[in-house]
DNA sequence: CAATGACTTACTGTTTACAATCTACAGAGA
DNA sequence: TCTCTGTAGATTGTAAACAGTAAGTCATTG
């Protein structure tokens, strides 16, 4: 028997339509397309060199994510970012993450914790790097953790469907607030000590006032009301 | 200018995947396949007479809600229900559940209460028709009212990724335990009065206490472990 | 001058055809 | 007899062609 851990990387196992929303997205995140823009199937496909059925795989994927909106026989869209969209984002992620937190402090063990504190750990170096982009990607493999620990497929799956979006209010909280990036480590720090408690209530209540805090950070941002 | 109101709802603005998905959704919760059956694309295109591409989009939608699997170069596959789902569904449920609750009791005013009242009275008449398919219908169109005034998108396209499986359960449990078409009243009626307080705390601990109703029932369920 | 109606254009929704990939089974070798 | 390998068959992934619809434009009419 051949360890899981060799087995080949196999280049592609899934197929053009996830590869295609991971480029579309990481592109909408990044901020490479103006709110309201006009996604082109066509155009869309011949910059990708793919045809348009990857491309239509990948433009519903990304309106259930929320990045774009269709509007049938239109097309897609890119969302603008409204007060509205930050406080349902915001206040659903409240939710499904207290639930995850709530299994996952009683079944991260000794490993799971490693990895949090080897998070941790990058979080301190970043206060002097001070790169946002590191913030960003830290502050999601943070909450990556703990989401994959509470071994919950259909949370799992909700988280995907808003992490983006998320990405993109910590992309813009860095980029307003520049010297949050300070107090990104002690704030998870103190998260990760209320999940070191194996309460899955203490869990929960220390998810409520991380997300909080958050919210209220992100509210101060000037975003049309929808 | 004609008021939002009368706007004509527009005979069939939606696609064929969407009719397709639907149709599919009926069969699945209806219990037209078994349990790990092997849908094929064609078939099912021969079948509706339409081609792949609306079933794909109807397949992979089915996946996300959970009534299929699909598996690459192998096609998709009915679920087969495990006590694992029920366990996902409920804690997923009860955690958006409590978030629409808590939003909906402050939102939903005399006409979202008047169209709860509505169903209710249909509830009490059930008792005496005991039509197990009734009985289901209206627990759900009671369910939808509170995600309908919770006025949270997000949240409620949550709830239509798993209002499918929560379909499913119902079935399951009139056809296990047809006593409890009597004790439906009852149940949505306390739940009705927490929400009439017009506390959201108040809201959010009688979904608890609903939704643990119906997990502990369901749990008495021979399912397969996973 | 405003409003209506037909026309044009460009896009999406759908269908059809082709290519890549996987599974299953049979046969050869140890 | 068991294991491995090669081939055949079937099914999905992908691409391209076709058809239908909505927005925009411009002429026409009250």
């Amino acid at each position: 028997m051949i360890p899981d851990d060799v087995v080949s990387p196999l280049p592609s196992q899934r197929g053009l339509g996830d590869l295609v929303t991971d480029v579309l997205r990481e592109m909408i995140t990044g901020g490479k397309f103006q709110p309201g823009q006009h996604l082109k199937e066509t155009e869309l496909a011949d910059a990708l060199k793919v045809s348009r059925g990857p491309i239509r795989q990948a433009l519903t994927r990304l309106e259930e994510e929320g990045h774009v909106e269709i509007r049938r026989h239109r097309g897609a869209f890119i969302s603008t970012l409204t007060k509205t969209d930050v406080e349902e984002v915001h206040t659903l992620r409240g939710a499904i993450e207290k639930l995850a937190a709530s299994r996952a402090c009683t079944r991260m063990q000794g490993v799971g914790f490693a990895e949090m504190d080897a998070v941790l750990e990058q979080m301190k170096s970043v206060d002097t790097k001070i790169d946002p982009e590191d913030a960003v990607r830290l502050d999601l493999q943070f909450h990556d953790i703990i989401y994959a620990y509470c071994d919950h497929a259909r949370v799992l799956r909700v988280w995907e469907s808003i992490r983006g979006q998320v990405t993109v209010f910590l992309r813009a909280r860095n980029a307003s607030f520049p010297d949050f990036l300070d107090v990104g480590y002690s704030e998870h720090k103190e998260l990760r000590d209320a999940l070191a408690l194996g309460d899955p209530q203490a869990a929960q209540d220390g998810i409520d006032k991380h997300i909080l805090g958050a919210y209220e950070r992100l509210k101060r941002l000037n975003l049309p009301d929808r």
